[in-house]
DNA sequence: CTAATAAAGGATAAAAAGATCCTTTTATAT
DNA sequence: ATATAAAAGGATCTTTTTATCCTTTATTAG
């Protein structure tokens, strides 16, 4: 469904919220040992993060990333898949067809927006507010990986 | 959503099944041009999809492949999707963990499963048969992809 | 000011997916 | 029987994705 940076991209901000809801900045070795993913390879996901205003990263000793708290109820999936895996999971055709929509649409056109709509829908509605705060056994799947 | 192999694999099981209903049976150059895909790359999917009894091929001069009338309504487009691309749409946790599951599940599983089923659903559901004649504008979008 | 720590960023490498080429096998018409 | 057409299959190449390494920049404590 996503693509590997976005996977680990959205368990690094998952990660990076629940930590800042404690008011505790993480280092790269944190959250990639936490998360269980590259390290170098997550540094590089979070420098785009950073650059998209979805985490902040503070430099040198004693520095990490965090996000602002104000932030929790803002930031949604979609904006990090987006940021992450582009649009293409928003607006491509099931098919790969370059020229599919309501007026010229391949033969499973309708059945599919149906199920992208949903994901789409999923996505835009979950800030990362919501979904530390639904979590059924909070800051505890992380060591499960 | 799913691989290019798929992609392609659905597109030319589609045009095939259409062709199949006219008697006639289609060659890979054919098949190739009608959905736009690489002709030795299709020619890869074709041979899975043989192997795997999803279409039949025929040798020789006047060969090419077709799909069997009473296959039509048997095929569904999971198997298809199941075949090239495996089961990880099904299965797979929309982080990439390889521990969800509901019993420890990652902060997304619970609104993930359930898309993830409407498309499980939606898949299984439609044979190629409803794929042929749900189609608004049959046999005419290949020519614009 | 210096040493140490941590993120940023550039360059490179490895693995996987996508795509092509060429030879072999099978079947058909003449 | 032979020439030909078409799929099967092996080998190889290209591109993209995933991953690592190393140098630079920024920040802090002492």
């Amino acid at each position: 469904m996503f693509s590997k940076s976005c996977e680990y991209g959205l368990r690094a901000v998952i990660f990076i919220a629940e930590q800042s809801t404690l008011q505790t900045k993480v280092g790269l070795k944190t959250i990639a040992s936490a998360i269980n993913s590259p390290e170098a390879f997550t540094a590089k996901i979070l420098q785009i993060l950073t650059r998209n205003n979805i985490v902040t990263s503070i430099k040198g000793p004693y520095g990490g990333f965090m996000i602002e708290e104000y932030r929790l109820k803002e930031i949604t999936l979609s904006e990090i898949v987006q940021i992450l895996d582009g649009d293409k999971i928003y607006t491509g055709c099931g098919l790969g067809l370059k020229q599919c929509d309501d007026k010229s649409p391949c033969p499973l056109h309708f059945k599919f927006i149906e199920i992208r709509n949903n994901l789409k829908k999923m996505l835009e509605e979950n800030t990362l507010h919501d979904i530390l705060f639904t979590d059924t056994e909070k800051n505890v799947f992380w060591l499960k990986t």
